[in-house]
RNA sequence: GCCCUCGUAGUUCAACGGAUAGAACAUGGGUUUUCUAAACCUAAAAUAAAGGUUCGAUUCCUUUCGAGGGCACCA
């Protein structure tokens, strides 16, 4: 029996809306659930029961509980879900390089994805390219006014951070003549003018193979990309239905409009209702209008059953926009879209500003905390691996909704509740599995020990943690979680010798718990894009 | 002005409305002839304030204070 048939056995015996809950404090039962008075359960791997503080507390036969818990794990079963959950997250735009901000998100998105796909949904993880736009003629116009026909190789620098320079420099330089070239640009480029897509192809081109190295070296992924460029005005055609329809209205000077209900928007200040653009009079997309367009490709696409946007907080008034507008429209799954908000990242001195290049640059973050790892360990091997679980584990640990406020030398930590304690935990495991061989029939009644125990109920709750975490749609709580069970793992390797345990049935129940644990661990990092090392 | 989010040890973060609010860092004290000490053990330290709902509130509701974000042709 496995220990997900214990658990729905003992609820069959319960009342319907009981929820049973598995205590890591030994001081309680192994499996416990709140306000029953009548405590007849009827299961032959019941020890006992007991209501402490109004709690039943049940106690299931040690080898029996350590036995289904183990198996279940060794035993590893695929489940499959018919539902399908489409993923859009990074979207960045080409006008200069990912900051931490984007690793964040980026994070997010592909643990997220993790996690759904070892929940058996069927996931694809999309990046949206910004690719057009006024701020990416910014970088343009600097670079065709001063640029000098210099290029990344020219220069010696990676190719999105040349194209970074550049924007950091028209910031710098903006006035208003400027900015009235940069809409000439853009109008230009909107009509096809040979050079300027010219430009905008080398210079987008150079930011791409920039953001491939980045993606490459930290593993950020993607099953599909959109270019912005491509799709931006298949919004345009919905807009004209909605005309037609009544939903949308035409303002004084042209633009057309969407009126927002005082219900969920409430008043502008002199008590009209909100309005919010959908399309300019010029009949130039804004975002609303193209992400009208791509939402509806995005169903063409996928007939996805959740459709989730990784954007953060500053669009969350932007996205109630959206998904409203959507819904009236008719879309019926437009109540399958969900905006994962997630918090800025500070730095000591406040936000982080790229028109300033006041940033945490991705690229440079990444070296320098693996160049710490090279000093402080003195080692070549498997410090990018290292310095990456650092920064990952530190981003994914805090739940999407709070700010970060960033500081380089204490926020990528490598000791502690860090990335490398968690690889670390499975390197020990790795290398007692290395030296041993596992029998076939352990016995689970040898496993007594304080430390064993709360692994083992620690690696018990693996499932469950990791449906709260997609319920929620929060990854910190899966990788609190695989914090916790690497701590409860050094705690027994620490107190409960595997090979030189004192007999042999001894050396093998544990061997399996070891091997149990290293299934679980690895998984876990595996979902949080961590490397399993075998040596560190 | 209005709307949204957040306020927990010195610091950075946890906690499905449930049992004694957990960690990490920093600070103090310890552990290596034993499977990798990037580890383990141990001490001290917190729910912004005031009301309410509840058998029970860090969690839900109201108000105040504080921080951040947003509010029609920006992305």
């Amino acid at each position: 029996m496995y220990f997900s048939e214990i658990k729905q056995l003992i609820l069959k015996n319960l009342d319907k809306n009981a929820t049973l809950k598995v205590c890591l404090d030994e001081k309680f039962g192994d499996l416990a659930v709140y306000g029953l008075k009548n405590n007849d359960l009827d299961c032959d791997f019941i020890e006992k029961t007991q209501i402490i503080n109004n709690f039943l507390n049940i106690f299931i036969k040690k080898p029996i509980l350590f036995e289904s818990i183990i198996r279940e794990i060794l035993d590893k079963r695929v489940k499959k879900n018919k539902e399908r959950i489409i993923l859009e997250y990074l979207s960045p735009n080409t006008n200069k390089p990912l900051h931490v901000g984007h690793l964040r998100n980026g994070f997010l998105g592909m643990t997220l994805a993790n996690i759904f796909k070892e929940l058996g949904y069927s996931v694809s993880r999309i990046n949206l390219i910004n690719d057009r736009g006024e701020h990416i003629c910014k970088s343009m116009l600097a670079y065709q006014k001063w640029g000098k026909g210099q290029t990344p190789e020219s220069l010696g620098m990676k190719p999105d951070h040349f194209i970074g320079y550049w924007y950091v420099m028209y910031s710098q330089k903006e006035t208003p003549e400027l900015r009235e070239e940069v809409h000439e640009m853009l109008r230009k480029w909107e009509q096809k003018d040979r050079k300027i897509l010219a430009l905008w192809k080398k210079m987008n081109n150079w930011v791409y193979k920039g953001f491939e190295q980045t993606y490459k070296k930290t593993g950020l992924e993607f099953d599909k990309t959109y270019y912005e460029s491509k799709v931006y005005q298949l919004g345009k055609k919905i807009i004209e239905k909605g005309i037609k329809k009544g939903i949308f209205y035409k303002g004084k000077q042209g633009d057309v409009l969407f009126d927002l209900p005082e219900k969920e928007f409430g008043l502008n200040k002199d008590g009209s209702l909100k309005k919010i653009t959908v399309l300019r009079k010029d009949k130039t997309s804004v975002y609303l209008t193209q992400d009208l367009g791509i939402a509806n490709l995005k169903y063409k696409d996928f007939k996805f059953n959740k459709s989730i946007y990784v954007v953060g907080l500053e669009q969350d008034y932007y996205f109630k926009c959206l998904f409203y507008i959507l819904k009236s429209l008719g879309y019926k799954w437009a109540e399958k879209c969900f905006h994962l908000s997630y918090g800025m990242v500070y730095l000591p001195e406040g936000k982080m500003k790229s028109r300033e290049g006041k940033v945490i640059d991705a690229d440079n973050l990444v070296d320098d905390i693996q160049k710490l790892v090279e000093k402080k360990y003195d080692l070549k091997d498997n410090s990018l691996e290292i310095a990456l679980s650092a920064i990952k584990f530190n981003l994914l640990l805090i739940q999407p909704k709070q700010d970060i406020h960033f500081n380089l030398e204490k926020s990528i930590a490598l000791e502690g509740k860090t990335g490398p304690y968690c690889q670390y935990s499975l390197v020990r495991a790795l290398s007692i599995l290395e030296k041993a061989k596992l029998f076939k029939n352990p016995n689970f009644s040898k496993l007594l020990l304080e430390k064993e125990i709360i692994l083992i109920r620690q690696l018990s709750t693996y499932s469950e943690v990791l449906q709260r975490s997609a319920e929620s749609f929060n990854p910190g709580l899966f990788t609190n979680y695989v914090y916790e069970l690497a701590k409860s793992f050094n705690q027994f390797y620490d107190s409960c010798p595997v090979l030189k345990a004192k007999d042999e049935e001894t050396i093998q129940a544990r061997l399996y718990l070891v091997k149990a644990f290293s299934i679980i661990m690895e998984k876990g990092l595996n979902i949080l894009n961590i490397s399993c090392l075998k040596k560190m």
